[in-house]
DNA sequence: CCAGACGTTGTT
DNA sequence: GTCTGG
DNA sequence: CCAGACGTTGTT
DNA sequence: GTCTGG
């Protein structure tokens, strides 16, 4: 769930972060097809609310078959975030905020794929997702973000079982970046309501993570668009 | 998340 | 089938 | 100290 | 391999 977003409407981003009162925006070219490993615009709360470059995935060391192995962790669940050695230490005092336009999901039975959706906020154009990061151990400055993750809400499982946490106040944004202590902040960590979200079926062409552009989200129709005249 | 690869040597 | 890259 | 875990997704 | 919990 929730491995490719939508970062295309500057305009929409920057009402988005005056919302909490920040005067600094993307200035990237739009991106309708950001895939793990790739940059993502964060929000984080240090002195001052900033907007942070991060590489989308934390890296976490495995045991391979020849020495240790990096894995990097582009989702994290709502019901390890406590838990885990590598989500608990990011829960305290790492947490920071996606600001995206809209998510992609795909449908699938008897595991082949079915179809592509563009989920956005029905009450405005970006949203925050819930995020935790992690300073890389290996690249100076680097810095590494993951989406918490947590189970669908009825709308959402149509497509899909597990939806990202969505925090569609400024009030509960705030809250995520300042609350301390794990009761109000496991307050924020539920799946969003169902009409939250619009869902756009979308075609094939954003599968392909090179493939740009607004035909990314391009509705399909119920009716084909062009029909061959019968002969 | 999906798509696409999934090998090596020697040579230019 | 499973891993890597975008 | 040793034991045991160590992400996520999809899938059914 | 390396960290956490007991």
């Amino acid at each position: 769930m929730c491995g490719r977003v939508n970062v295309s409407d500057n305009d929409g981003v920057r009402l988005l972060l005056e919302s909490l009162g920040m005067k600094t925006w993307p200035t990237r070219d739009p991106r309708f097809n950001i895939a793990p490993t790739q940059t993502l615009d964060v929000v984080m709360l240090d002195a001052q609310l900033s907007l942070q470059p991060m590489s989308w995935g934390v890296s976490m060391l495995l045991p391979g078959k020849n020495g240790m192995v990096t894995r990097r962790v582009q989702n994290a669940r709502d019901d390890k975030l406590w838990s885990s050695r590598l989500w608990k230490p990011l829960m305290e005092s790492q947490r920071v905020l996606v600001p995206i336009n809209g998510f992609y999901e795909w449908k699938r039975q008897d595991k082949k794929l079915v179809s592509a959706y563009y989920m956005t906020p029905a009450q405005a154009s970006a949203m925050f997702l819930a995020g935790i990061y992690k300073r890389s151990t290996t690249e100076a400055d680097k810095l590494e973000v993951s989406v918490v993750t947590i189970s669908a809400n009825d709308a959402m499982s149509m497509v899909h079982d597990r939806m990202p946490v969505l925090l569609l106040s400024a009030n509960e944004a705030m809250a995520w970046l300042q609350e301390g202590d794990r009761q109000s902040l496991d307050a924020l960590i539920k799946p969003a309501s169902n009409d939250a979200l619009t869902f756009t079926e979308v075609s094939n062409y954003v599968n392909k993570s090179t493939n740009e552009g607004a035909e990314c989200i391009q509705p399909v129709s119920s009716e084909p668009e062009f029909q061959l005249t019968p002969k």
